[in-house]
DNA sequence: TCTTTTTCCTATCGGTATAGTAGGATTATA
DNA sequence: TATAATCCTACTATACCGATAGGAAAAAGA
């Protein structure tokens, strides 16, 4: 339940990998064979950060990704978002009705707040927050 | 992303429907009926939520299911492990080190966290919550 | 201009899980 | 024995996912 994609793994591994190297930048090719992951596969997700503003991408010779911004401006929720889509439990978070006979749809605000408590942990942690030794900022315990 | 199954929905929705009903129990056709899910699917979700003994069921003429507890103790945590298992985005929230170079993987942490915000959630909220009208109980806001 | 290095695009494939269906076996009541 | 219900096993069809393949576009340097 709730698992996480291989993408989405991917995609935090690479950019940790960023994160940790000075001027936080390195070619495709290099973080795949760090991280171990299939090269080809991981072009998709660094086009994906890329498309999202996370990294930016260079073409050419002497090009590569680098990270966009430091890592502590680095929010997960984002970088999840980038790769796996917004956190959606159910259809209906915003469109209301699809399942049922309720007017007020009682279980909706259950989903809702089980994304809202995801978002907000999501939200509240950054890529400085994963590649220094945990990933418990003060806040929210 | 985090989308979560039409089995675990159908199952909120049946067992909802329960204890909506005086006495807490209902045939599983009706059920299906009233809540507009295939009688045949929903039986697995019932036998599911009978094994885990979240529903007590009898069978033969007179039979059928009841809430095997009053709806304030049916916790949602409960629910959705017995439909779709624990809560586990990663496969190494138990066995570390499958993905990395890292001895004390700093990821890991990360992931660890995100299951404890949503165990959290899902073992704060019982089903008394979702019949009522929201899903807000005082804790944890 | 030509070659090299890199990111980008599109299409495809095999595996796996999910939602749903089908048919019957079991159990209990009357 | 007939009926009404849960239980069990197997099957199908679809969709997504991880991965692969082959090249097209762009940037730099010789
Ligand atoms: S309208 Fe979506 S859960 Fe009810
Ligand atoms: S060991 Fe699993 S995230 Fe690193």
């Amino acid at each position: 339940m709730f698992s996480v994609s291989a993408r989405t793994q991917y995609g935090i591994r690479a950019l940790a990998y960023l994160a940790r190297k000075p001027g936080w930048e390195a070619v495709g090719a290099e973080i795949a064979e760090a991280e171990d992951i299939s090269p080809k596969y991981l072009e998709g997700i660094l086009t994906r950060l890329a498309a999202a503003g996370l990294v930016r991408s260079e073409r050419g010779k002497n090009g590569g990704y680098r990270l966009a911004r430091a890592p502590d401006g680095v929010v997960m929720a984002d970088v999840v978002a980038a790769l796996d889509g917004e956190v959606r439990p159910v259809d209906c978070v915003d469109s209301l009705g699809i399942c049922g006979h309720d007017t007020s749809c009682s279980s909706r605000k259950f989903w809702i707040g089980l994304k809202t408590a995801i978002d907000e942990y999501l939200g509240n942690r950054t890529l400085a927050d994963i590649i220094e030794n945990g990933a418990d900022p003060g806040s929210a315990n």
